[in-house]
DNA sequence: TGCATCGTACGAAAAATATCGTACCTTTAG
DNA sequence: CTAAAGGTACGATATTTTTCGTACGATGCA
């Protein structure tokens, strides 16, 4: 059977990898009791389950953690940036044969992309020169 | 047991059916037959994998097919644009809270995104007025 | 000390995705 | 007519992802 990952280097998130990963970046690190806590202010979801996916998350290295207290603090072993840098790359890639201007036509005609938004867009591509 | 995928609207392609899109998109309807030698200049799959594949997404409604052929022949019921706004959409929500600006960021710091890019996004901008 | 509370470990079930084998129908070349 | 080639249908199996139940260790405190 083959596999649709892709076989290159680190394993990509699932989706509710990512969540708690979200959690860790807004917030630092933290135990396993407080991602799931903030996970509940969004939908319902076990302890154990949290737990579970974040020892998961463990052992593919994605997180790392500090077992040095018996409430285990997990850490993120890349920064926020470097991993939503990647899923980016991915995703132009995927859906715009990475043309990263294509990509931008749909955010710009996106008319949930706000004026205020444009302006910013605009704003941070003159700083640029 | 909880589920992650959005109940809201029209189910989210998974990466298999992305990669069928992708084709339909670029060669325009066409057959599995045709679909599935194109996915095999890019990897190993079965001629029926393929097939049950573009059939779970015609009942997801995602492809609509003409079956007054033998050769069933499939079509996209939404626009390539379309689809790719919507899963931008998400993009952008997931990762970057919805601020377009912030993902723009991002792929203006990204090395990979060339001058060339960039000089084309600059352009779009300055139209735009 | 005894027990409620809060933690981790971990196997296993459930769900979502992806792949394939087999049956069987149609078309076509000979 | 018949066999080979090529099509669809569809259940079964694999794989991956997600969730949960149960066991059991630490801590705190009456």
């Amino acid at each position: 059977m083959k596999s649709l990952q892709p076989e290159n280097n680190l394993p990509e998130p699932t989706k509710a990898e990512l969540e708690i990963l979200q959690v860790l970046w807004e917030f630092g690190p933290s135990t396993v009791r407080f991602v799931n806590d903030k996970l509940n202010e969004q939908r319902e979801v076990n302890y154990t389950s949290t737990l579970k996916q974040m020892q998961i998350l463990a052992e593919k290295g994605i997180l790392k953690r500090d077992e040095s207290q018996m409430k285990h603090i997990y850490i993120p072993v890349e920064a926020e940036e470097k991993t939503k840098v990647q899923l980016l790359d991915r995703f132009v890639n995927t859906l715009y044969k990475g043309s990263a201007s294509q990509l931008m036509m749909q955010l710009l005609g996106n008319e949930k992309t706000s004026k205020k938004e444009i302006e910013e867009i605009k704003r941070l591509l003159d700083s640029m020169d």
